[in-house]
RNA sequence: AGGGGCAUAGUUCAAAGGUAGAACAGUGGUCUCCAAAACCAUCGAUGUGGGUUCGAUUCCUACUGCCCCUG
């Protein structure tokens, strides 16, 4: 089986840091499962990592996106696959680093997206329409009628799901129900170290705030304004990531300056909390509280203490 | 110091002589193609003492704290 590491964790846990630190050591080259760093020209607001931070460590799926391309979990995993038979095959590890746990899950575990096309199909937009005009419980009902089941797990405030429940059906005649079902019960084809880096929640808040009114010391307004220069809007996946939504609607005149860092800090905090719970759930993983170790070197050795166990190292 | 006002959840604000509502925050959760998204659930309060009353958090009163005006 192939060798993976993955190095996760809410937004501005640290993973950065440590994994130029890993790498170095087993030699690895890191692939982002970032939905935000992927895009060229937002540095700031993403939190991406520079050039110098990089120490030569190569990165992948690190700005190779225009801003104006759509990108999404299939798209990701895709990509992530050639990374890590590219750097497989250069006899190095290949290391996945990012906040972004939904990716992560569908790469360590393959998740089959074959079925859809990958492109917002005609479906979905028809569908989208449909919620407008008659209301999320006609959706709902007419997902009752085909797929039951998905009906008692999914939310019907839940539009989206709700949305691509029907979607699913209508590409493929079969129920996403039972789709997930079978696609659970599949074991991940590589030999995996999943490592999660925390730290005490009010530590975690506080670095966040903080890191924020560093995004702005640093010029996340001009790198929002460069974006509106190009054409981006809202529409834009890119533009839905936090901090760049709202400096947008700073920039329009929508939000004063202090409303809009409020709402970033605040809806970073929530983000972080989410992530959080996603992980906690996530089967075998291991967790690293930071507040709980000495230092970053503790840390590591514990890493490559549990990567030699596992024999990938 | 004198006069006035206010005191309800972590915060901002409701309500009522019969055991207090909301928003936001906080906390827990869901998740298989926009996931930095979308959605669900939940904890939590009448400043302190006395009086009136069957019953006070509400009315009266003293205290304390905060705000405004005057000096």
């Amino acid at each position: 089986m192939k060798p993976l590491v993955i190095i996760s964790g809410p937004t501005a846990a640290g993973k950065t840091k440590i994994s130029i630190e890993l790498a170095k050591r087993i030699k690895g080259e890191i692939i982002s499962a970032d939905s935000m760093q992927v895009y060229k020209y937002m540095d700031i607001g993403s939190a991406k990592i520079t050039e110098e931070e990089k120490e030569g460590i190569p990165h992948h799926l690190i700005d190779v996106l225009d801003p104006a391309s759509e990108f999404n979990v299939a798209t990701f995993q895709a990509l992530a696959k050639n990374s890590i038979n590219d750097i497989l095959s250069r006899g190095r590890i290949p290391i996945v680093v990012g906040g972004t746990g939904f990716y992560i899950r569908a790469l360590l575990y393959d998740t089959d997206f074959s079925e859809s096309s990958g492109e917002i199909s005609d479906i979905r937009s028809r569908l989208e329409e449909e919620a407008r005009t008659k209301g999320p419980d006609f959706l709902f009902e007419r997902l009752r009628a085909v797929d039951p089941e998905s009906c008692e797990i999914i939310h019907k405030n839940n539009i989206k799901r709700v949305i691509r429940a029907l979607e699913f059906y209508e590409e493929t005649g079969e129920k996403i129900s039972t789709h997930n079902e079978t696609m659970h019960e599949r074991p991940s084809p590589y030999d995996f170290a999943y490592f999660v880096l925390t730290k005490d929640r009010e530590k975690l808040y506080a670095d966040i705030d903080k890191r924020v009114d560093i995004m702005l010391e640093k010029g996340l307004l001009d790198e929002v304004r460069h974006l509106k220069e190009m054409g981006l809007s809202r529409e834009n996946t890119s533009m839905q990531g936090l901090g760049y939504k709202e400096i947008l609607d700073h920039l329009d005149g929508q939000l004063s300056l202090e409303e809009a860092v409020y709402i970033i800090k605040r809806d970073t905090r929530h983000f972080a909390k989410r992530q959080l719970t996603w992980f906690r759930r996530e089967k075998d993983v291991i967790m690293i509280n930071k507040s709980e170790f000495r230092d970053d070197e503790a840390i590591l050795e514990m890493m490559t203490d549990v990567l030699k166990q596992k024999e990938i190292l």
